[in-house]
DNA sequence: AAAAGACCCAACCGCCGCATA
DNA sequence: TTATGCGGCGGTTGGGTCTTT
């Protein structure tokens, strides 16, 4: 956030202002030439003055736009893909201490934006909340989130730790160790009631809330074990 | 196979705080 | 002290893609 402006930047400045006054800024999508145009720029400039880059890069774009193009795309270490359940989980931890300060719970992230992180609670946690004609800001959904949500998440986790070390046996007895081990800190961390699960009894307790396609899985929750909730909830 | 609707995400917009002149 | 410019942030949108009917 430099607010300086040099010498040297001023007079860079006035050489190019007469013609970039005439020159009608592009908007949308960007090209491949841009981006190469961008990466090039930067790679010998480095990044920041944006508005300066805007003008010397011979990019018809605004200051604005190019370095989102960059932090949001472009920069090398962006991680692109689907959110890990890792990450979902520090997302959702993060967001119910922070609420929708993007900026910095992408800074806990390392390599994911805050652009992706807020689409990620727009589209996919947002929709949830409306699915159940919950607010999305309000308690209970908040607890929607660390009673079923969360260890859903967590039984994820270990079950991807499972496939890696021990693809096709068995599950191990440390496996199911870690697992417990992590819903043991989850209720102490959250103070939540969620049940403890005792080995060979997870997909019977989180069973309708795991197993397919990340969240979607959870809007599949069984509606029994919903309206129980709702009403406990409610009365307490 | 085609139309309609839902979903997703890159990009834009407006505002704010900070630094400088 | 005030005006100006910039970078950064969160909210919103447009359009491409996917799914459903």
């Amino acid at each position: 956030m430099s607010g300086k402006k040099g010498r040297r930047e001023q007079q860079e400045y006035e050489e190019v202002e007469v013609e970039v006054e005439e020159i009608e800024l592009r908007r949308g999508p960007w090209t491949v030439e841009e981006d190469t145009l961008l990466i090039h720029y930067i790679a010998y400039h480095g990044e920041g003055r944006w508005n300066l880059l805007a003008r010397c890069s011979g990019l018809k774009r605004t200051g604005k736009s190019c370095r989102l193009r960059w932090l949001n795309y472009l920069k090398p270490d962006v991680k692109r893909g689907n959110l890990t359940p890792e990450e979902q989980m520090l997302i959702l931890d993060l967001h119910s201490k922070w609420g929708n300060r993007w900026s910095k719970i992408a800074q806990h992230l390392p390599g994911r934006t805050d652009n992706e992180i807020k689409n990620y609670w727009r589209t996919r946690v947002q929709k949830h909340a409306k699915q159940l004609k919950i607010d999305a800001n309000s308690t209970l959904f908040q607890d929607a989130i660390r009673r079923f949500w969360m260890p859903s998440l967590i039984q994820k986790i270990s079950e991807q730790q499972q496939q890696q070390h021990q693809p096709q046996q068995q599950r191990p007895q440390t496996e199911i160790a870690n697992h417990n081990m992590m819903m043991v800190e989850f209720d102490e961390k959250y103070n939540n009631t969620s049940q403890f699960v005792p080995e060979g009894e997870e997909g019977r307790v989180l069973g309708s809330a795991v197993g397919g396609d990340e969240v979607s899985d959870w809007a599949m929750m069984e509606e029994s074990l919903w309206s129980l909730w709702m009403n406990d909830s409610i009365i307490s």
